[in-house]
DNA sequence: ATGCTAACTTACCAATCGGTAAGTGGTCAA
DNA sequence: TTGACCACTTACCGATTGGTAAGTTAGCAT
C-alpha cells in the first residue's frame, strides 16, 4: 500500500521548484507532470485545479520557513535573529527556490485574492524581535517594519545576485554575499541592542 | 501624418503597465491589444515578437530610471542619493509599475539570456556613491553591494506593502512608509558620511 | 493619377492551455 | 469472490496562445 501523503508531497516538491523558477503563469500542468514523471491528470487527482496546487505549495513553503526559523532558536533573541537571517542567506545561496517562490507569490498576490499563509511566520519574527532589549522599546508596527525590511533586503539580494553577477562578473557574487552578512549582523545589532 | 514614434511609445506604455502587473508569462498579446484599442497584429507590426516588445519595455524602463536619478541631481552626492531614494519611494507609492517591472524582470532574467539594460543606471549610482566622503573609502565592489542593498530594500518594500497591508490592516501602510524613509536617510548618512 | 510606404485589419494556423469524462489496474476488507 | 476504493491513464474538449499571410486604408512625393 502506497502512503498517499508521500506522493502528494512529492508533487508539491516538484511544483515548488517549477513555480519558484517560472512563476504561476509560466508553469503549466504538463510541465509539472513531465517533471514528476506522471500524467497531467495524476496531479489533478490530488489537486482539483492548478490554483489549488499552487496554494498547497505556498502553504508548504510557509511551514518550511517557520520550521527553519524555529530551528535556529537561541536563548538570546538577538542572536536568534542574527543566526536565522545568516542561515537563511546561506541556504538560499545553495538553493534559492524558497526565496524566489516568496517573491513570485508577492507579485501575484494583489490580483488574486489569494490568502497569504506567511502571517504566522512574520508574527513569530516580530515576537522574537520584541523580546530583544532594543526591539522591546519600539512599537509593534515599527517592529513589523524592521522585520519586513530585513526579509526584503535578504530575499531581493538572493534573486538579484545572478543578474548582478551577470553584469559585473561572477567574482562579485562573493563580495555581495559577504557584505550582506555584514549588513545583517550590523542591522540586528543596531536595532536589537539596548 | 502620424508621428510613428508616438504610437510605438504608446504601445510600450501599455505593455509596461501589463508586464509590470502580470509578468511576461501572465500577459498575452491579445490583452495588450485590447488595452491599446488595436488588433494584436498592430503590435506585431512594430515588434516582431512578444519578447521584442518586452525587451523594448525594459529598455524604456532603464531610460526612465536613469532620468529620474539625474533629475534629482544635487551638488552634495549624499544629498543626491538621499533625495533620489526618497523620491523613488514616493513615486512608487503613487504608481508601483516600474518597481514591479524590475522585480518581474529579475525573476525572469536567469532562464532567458535576456540582456539587462539597467547596468548604466547602477553604474551611475555607484559613481555618485563614490563621490561621497564616506563612500569614497570603500572599494567599488562594496559600493555596488551597498547600492544594490538599498535598491533591493526599496523595491521589495514597494511590492510587499499591499500584501503586508492585507495581512495587518491598511493602517500599517503609513507606518511602513515612514519607517522606510527613516531607514533610507539613516543608511545614506551612515554609509556616505565621513 | 500613380506608386510607395507606413499602419494597420481580417482570416487563419498549429500548439498548448486548464480541465472533464470515462475508464484501468491494483489493493484492500468483508 | 465480491465490491469498494485509490492512484492513475487515455482520450478528448473548447478556449487561448504566439505568430503568419494576405489584404486594406490613408497620406505623401512624384
Amino acid at each position: 500500500m502506497k502512503p498517499s501523503g508521500d506522493v502528494k508531497l512529492a508533487y508539491i516538491a516538484v511544483a515548488t521548484r517549477r513555480f519558484a523558477m517560472d512563476g504561476f503563469h509560466g508553469t503549466s500542468l504538463s510541465h509539472l507532470a513531465k517533471d514528476a514523471g506522471v500524467s497531467k491528470q495524476a496531479l489533478l487527482h490530488f489537486f482539483k485545479t492548478k490554483e489549488a496546487l499552487y496554494a498547497a505549495t505556498l502553504t508548504a513553503l510557509a511551514d518550511r520557513m517557520m520550521q527553519d526559523l524555529i530551528a535556529c532558536r537561541h536563548a538570546d533573541p538577538a542572536q536568534w535573529l542574527s543566526d536565522y537571517f545568516a542561515t537563511l542567506c546561506q541556504n538560499a545561496y545553495a538553493d534559492p527556490t524558497d526565496m524566489r517562490l516568496v517573491v513570485h507569490a508577492l507579485l501575484d498576490s494583489d490580483q488574486n485574492a489569494r490568502k497569504w499563509p506567511l502571517r504566522p511566520y512574520l508574527d513569530e519574527l516580530i515576537r522574537i524581535t520584541s523580546d530583544t532589549s532594543g526591539g522591546r522599546t519600539a512599537e509593534v508596527s515599527a517592529q513589523l517594519a524592521w522585520v519586513s525590511q530585513m526579509i526584503g533586503m535578504i530575499q531581493y539580494h538572493i534573486i538579484s545576485v545572478p543578474t548582478v553577477s551577470g553584469m559585473y562578473g561572477a567574482d562579485i557574487a562573493t563580495v555581495l554575499q559577504v557584505e550582506m552578512v555584514k549588513r545583517i549582523e550590523h542591522e540586528v545589532h543596531e536595532f536589537c541592542s539596548n
